[in-house]
DNA sequence: CGACACATGTAACACGTTACATGATTTG
DNA sequence: CAAATCATGTAACGTGTTACATGTGTCG
């Protein structure tokens, strides 16, 4: 539901339109994840619908109409920013469903997929340094790249708990083969 | 596509019917996120649709009809697992949205939102070292929790960088017009 | 004039998710 | 027997996302 919280924090400062609406989230964002403005009229349409936002009765000068939030719009954004978000135990993310599903199927080489993604997320990190060092950026996209380096930081660090965990009975094999291989696995899990 | 994507992972290691791969996929990721089984049903028709996989001719001998990978099914999975998980710029997250209309809309004070957010995540990091101790868990609910604390660290050391770059205009008020109050919030319950 | 930004919308689809219906089999 | 587990499925909904249609105003 982020683009739907987005527009309405963005609803909070004052009606306005939608096309309007996409250029100030494009702006407070700095840009990245650009917002297809289609998709600024469906969540209109949408919290139109659940009764958090309404149009202004009186059209604008130049006939659009702008948006404003209803009385449930406000509290329901006063009630997003005081809701901490969600830190999910996001096994939901690729990066882990891959190591795990490869630690489980064993059709991979776990070593060397860890050492792929690895690989990858040091590239991700200098080029991230050289957008840092780029004076053009503002200063939401610089925040967001401070929290990716934060992020492919303990991201790497964790691929090599990884490693240090599962690397174990791993054989340094250099071909991998993903192919059907039947094996009676009865595995039985008691949830918590 | 995160459970599309297991599914078929799953199913590289042979063929297996819903009931099964559901217990597959609940062992293999530590029981955390726990998946409704008629999804199971729902993605495997949609991945039938688009070719992906394909009941096996002779039904089981309880009459069980597993499901198996075709040529294009094993493509696909080689493809998921040669490429890297994608390190998005990431701004869809809940915690980056927030801080960033926080900032942009001027409706709430960005340094309280900060200082809750700070305040949940240390608690979180509490929880879950906590959650380490037991020796309950496997590895799988290992290798998460321990993947939550790095991001989780990560996550605060961003947070005082918000508010190292942003606290600077920002007035120590107690209300704005979309209050942010301080509840007695107590340590979030981490899943278990 | 032609290109381009402004502005509003609709149709269609994908995936994730839950609630529900329905049976067979096992087990206390 | 009753309850739990195994097992399969369907209906419905919500959000995100794209492609497309359409029109106005502006500026070189």
């Amino acid at each position: 539901m982020a683009v739907r919280d987005a527009l309405l924090a963005l609803l909070a400062a004052g009606p306005r339109h939608g096309y309007q609406l996409r250029s100030e989230f494009d702006a407070a964002t700095g840009g990245a994840w650009p917002l297809n403005v289609g998709q600024v009229y469906t969540t209109l349409q949408r919290l139109e619908r659940d009764g958090f936002v309404e149009p202004v009765p009186e059209p604008d000068d130049d006939g659009r109409t702008p948006y404003r939030l209803t009385d449930a719009g406000h509290r329901d954004v006063a009630a997003w920013f005081d809701r901490p978000a969600e830190h999910s135990m996001a096994p939901r993310d690729e990066l882990p469903m891959k190591v795990l599903m490869a630690a489980a199927t064993d059709t991979v080489s776990v070593t060397e997929l860890v050492g792929n993604e690895r690989r990858v997320a040091m590239a991700t990190l200098q080029d991230l340094t050289a957008l840092k060092q780029r004076p053009d950026a503002d200063l939401a996209r610089r925040l967001q790249i401070d929290r990716m380096v934060l992020r492919t930081e303990a991201e790497i660090r964790w691929l090599d708990l990884v490693e240090e965990r599962l690397a174990v009975a791993d054989p340094p094999a250099l071909s991998r083969r993903v192919s059907a291989r039947v094996e009676p696995n009865p595995s039985k899990e008691v949830r918590s």
